[in-house]
DNA sequence: TTGTACGCGTTATCAG
DNA sequence: CTGATAACGCGTACAA
């Protein structure tokens, strides 16, 4: 493979010219700049990127560590790499699979200097085992977490699922029952608070004791629906923590012939494709500006800038299941 | 940052030895280890991935080729980067959004020596420009194709789409309607011809000149629907290039109170989680498997190895649309 | 405008 | 068992 050398010695400069050539850094004559350019293109050469990146110690690679592939990843993907790419970086994907140590292993990239800052969607290991590798480089998470060392793009929770339990108020409901992803979560955390404030400010009672945790897949929707033909005095309206929940429910109420939204209304959370297809009433907040913070906030900290932020909020998205 | 310099000094050793520590590689008295394991240990020190991969000439990083992300890549996704990781590898995203400068782009990394190898799912540019970036290292392809430099693991749909059309021919549908995606796309050659296969041995109206192409959203299989009510003798069954596409007919013709299969059969292609939501009759194949034989081939091609490939077959999953 | 010399952090080779 | 030295390929003060 040709390196910086060989074009040297065959244009009859130094390297160095041939350098000045290549990044257009610094005075080369015009004649002596075609010279080299005409054996660059020749021999059809391109510089050693991992040279590059060892003598500027930068990767301009950006890690994305995440547990697995929901279909919400796929958004903050696409929107992530596309704006790291405008600015010039590249998007390594860095799977854990729930997996500790693996967080750990995807972390340890930072000290390595194999990428420059880590985009982390949801933790497995607790924030003080993570928190450590920030001095390696900027982290941001898609997490509320409180932390001076990894910073967040995490929106309140608390808003969007008020909207959600207002919007079913107004139309009627009383009988309201909520369900939760992860209970330990930050998110979570903030949306049982608002279903409690909920409650106390329209006088209806919360039943605490009797929330239910841990709904992530379809098929724990399913499980819903069945749950719920059985019921005596079934609630009149349902939230589900993902439209992914929520969609299990209709799938599974089709089949068992509850008709939505007349027996039961259903709202869903996070406006993915899928919940078009479903008619899915939902809560859309905005992904897309979500994954473009995030780089923006690495990119700031990476390059000392200040690139304005998104503002961001949550919105209603009423469709025919409410 | 601390490298191995200032370890050797610390430790009282040379360069050498605290290499031979980390890399388990040559003899050293175990008295001499520890002390330079101490150090290690205490000034946190890690090895800089950029000077080895310079050193070796490789960077255990494999490109992912890809226009954009459906829901049929994120599986490839998911499944290559487990078993990449498997074998020590990282994956790193390369989108294109359909744009062929980008595309180029991103094969020249490869020649950048930033990937050991590519991944390459739909291509945007001809062969032939792609194919010369193989003499930078292994390409692997999804798509059909007749190279000697680009290996591909693709499934001859010609398989899959036929048993897609036996099984609604023993149904008993005679008014069968198939549509495609890309027309130019190996694939979609290879489906129309068993379209046409089918008909010549069944004595039914292949009608070429009607054929549909380049069917690919939801969104164009709500305007199939739309177009199927209209009609005055429409098919009682049709086959979809994608479940994306089906499931947006059958969320269409939900509105329009289409009776599925009553009306019309309906039969989608991949097998994807939406399908199973869906109720949708679909034709299967192993996605995951494929993925993981686009690793080995690729694996095998930088290691000279011979790891064997899985075997991959169609199959049908009979849901509620048929 | 061009060239020299050195450093980036590591490992492999060879000598001892 | 250990150390000196030469690569890997590039960028860049500094000198000319």
């Amino acid at each position: 493979m040709s390196n910086i050398n060989e074009i040297a010695k065959l244009a009859e400069v130094s390297r160095s010219t041939v350098s000045r050539v290549i990044s257009n850094n610094g005075y080369v004559k015009e004649e002596t700049r075609k010279k080299v350019q005409k054996i660059i293109d020749e021999l059809d050469y391109t510089p050693n990127q991992n040279a590059i990146y060892l003598k500027n110690g930068e990767t301009k690679n950006i890690g994305i560590v995440s547990p697995d592939f929901s279909d919400v990843l796929t958004i903050f993907l696409s929107s992530f790499a596309t704006i790291a790419k405008k600015y010039g970086y590249q998007v390594t994907l860095l799977l854990t699979d729930y997996d500790k140590k693996s967080e750990v292993e995807a972390f340890q990239k930072l000290k390595q200097k194999q990428i420059d800052g880590v985009f982390h969607i949801v933790r497995s290991n607790e924030w003080e085992v993570l928190e450590k590798y920030s001095k390696y480089g900027p982290i941001v998470t898609w997490q509320r977490v409180q932390s001076t060392k990894i910073d967040t793009i995490f929106m309140d929770h608390y808003e969007g699922f008020k909207l959600g339990l207002y919007h079913l108020y107004e139309k009627g409901h009383r009988k309201i029952k909520p369900f939760f992803g992860i209970e330990k979560s930050l998110n979570t955390v903030a949306r049982v608070k608002a279903w409690y404030d909920f409650c106390l400010e329209k006088q209806l009672d919360p039943k605490l004791d009797d929330i239910i945790y841990d709904l992530h897949s379809s098929n724990d929707g399913r499980k819903i629906a069945q749950w719920w033909v059985k019921e005596t005095t079934p609630p009149t309206a349902v939230l589900f923590p993902t439209d992914n929940v929520a969609v299990g429910f209709l799938a599974e109420a089709r089949e068992l012939e509850i008709v939505v939204p007349n027996q039961v209304a259903i709202i869903g959370f996070d406006n993915t494709f899928i919940s078009e297809l479903f008619n899915l009433t939902t809560i859309d907040y905005p992904m897309h500006l979500q994954a473009e913070n995030a780089f923006f906030k690495l990119y700031n900290q990476l390059k000392h800038k200040e690139l304005p932020l998104h503002k961001l909020e949550f919105k209603l998205i009423e469709r025919g299941t409410t």
